[in-house]
DNA sequence: AAGTTCCCCTGTTAGC
DNA sequence: TGCTAACAGGGGAACT
């Protein structure tokens, strides 16, 4: 599942592929996965060119000349940069045709994810955007008192506070518990009872397993085999999520749900 | 108002 | 062996 890591990984090879390339036509096979109204979607995005891309958390935003197209994989979005002949299989949902005569193909199996346009003027004004909390990776000059006035009123597990993307963007449910883990804060303590300096501790641990993981070019789980050839070496260092014991302390780790996501922690390292 | 549950989806896995 | 049911989960809507 992409979180920002995964979407950083896509942004920088897709800047690689499409700077500078115009979108000719769009096919749309599930109209579902567009935000708002088809044809107007279609009038907005055809015949502008790719600029830049951007991120902000796990949205990915492509710079148009006139625009911005984004785009949000959700649990299985995949982008393939492919000719014009490549076989186009019934996961593939949005085609997008470029002016050189090659293919951006949107492939979900799920189609969970989501495309939206907005103008260059209400591009961090409006929804989805302006929901988005602070990006770590993106912003340092964010207030940490802030952040914090943002959490010690809730009185939900900090697991699902730090899965909110309106206060810190960009955690999905395996870094977050890696993040807790090397904070070696109990993922079901509530909100309310994490002190400032926990907030720090768990900042500067995003911080650092978002570098590293985007170093790694993200995670790869459950053998996705993407074509487009991003493919994550993150796996190999994840300490907690998805594994039986502790590397620590070497004691079983618990396996509970929060927010009804799977939770891997220990219950001795993490208080 | 904040917190919880449901829903969207389909490939994979567990269970009978 | 073969079928069905449960499961996975990001995010938003609906509900309590």
């Amino acid at each position: 599942m992409p979180e920002l890591p995964e979407v950083e990984t896509v942004r920088r090879v897709l800047t690689e592929e499409l700077v500078g390339l115009d979108i000719t036509d769009i096919d749309i096979r599930y109209p579902n996965l567009i935000e708002g109204d088809i044809n107007e979607f279609k009038n907005n995005i055809i015949n502008k060119k790719i600029c830049k891309l951007d991120r902000l958390g796990k949205h990915l935003i492509f710079i148009l000349n006139d625009g911005a197209l984004l785009s949000h994989l959700r649990m299985e979005g995949k982008f393939f940069y492919v000719d014009n002949d490549f076989p186009i299989n019934k996961h593939i949902h949005v085609i997008f045709k470029l002016s050189n005569n090659k293919l951006l193909c949107y492939q979900d199996v799920r189609k969970f994810g989501r495309f939206n346009y907005r103008s260059l003027n209400d591009l961090y004004t409006t929804p989805p955007l302006n929901e988005v909390g602070v990006d770590l990776t993106i912003n340092n000059n964010y207030s940490i008192n802030d952040i914090y006035k943002k959490i010690i009123n809730k009185k939900i597990p900090i697991k699902a506070t730090l899965l909110d993307q309106s206060i810190l963007a960009g955690l999905g449910n395996i870094y977050v518990d890696e993040v807790l883990y090397e904070a070696h804060i109990n993922p079901n303590r509530l909100s309310n009872t994490i002190t400032l300096e926990e907030l720090e501790l768990i900042i500067n641990q995003m911080k650092i397993i978002f570098d590293n993981a985007i170093l790694n070019k993200g995670t790869t789980i459950k053998s996705y085999t993407s074509s487009l050839g991003v493919i994550g070496n993150y796996q190999n260092f994840l300490k907690v999520h998805t594994k039986s014991s502790c590397p620590c302390c070497k004691s079983t780790l618990t396996r509970v749900k929060i927010k009804g996501r799977m939770t891997y922690y220990c219950e001795k390292c993490q208080r």
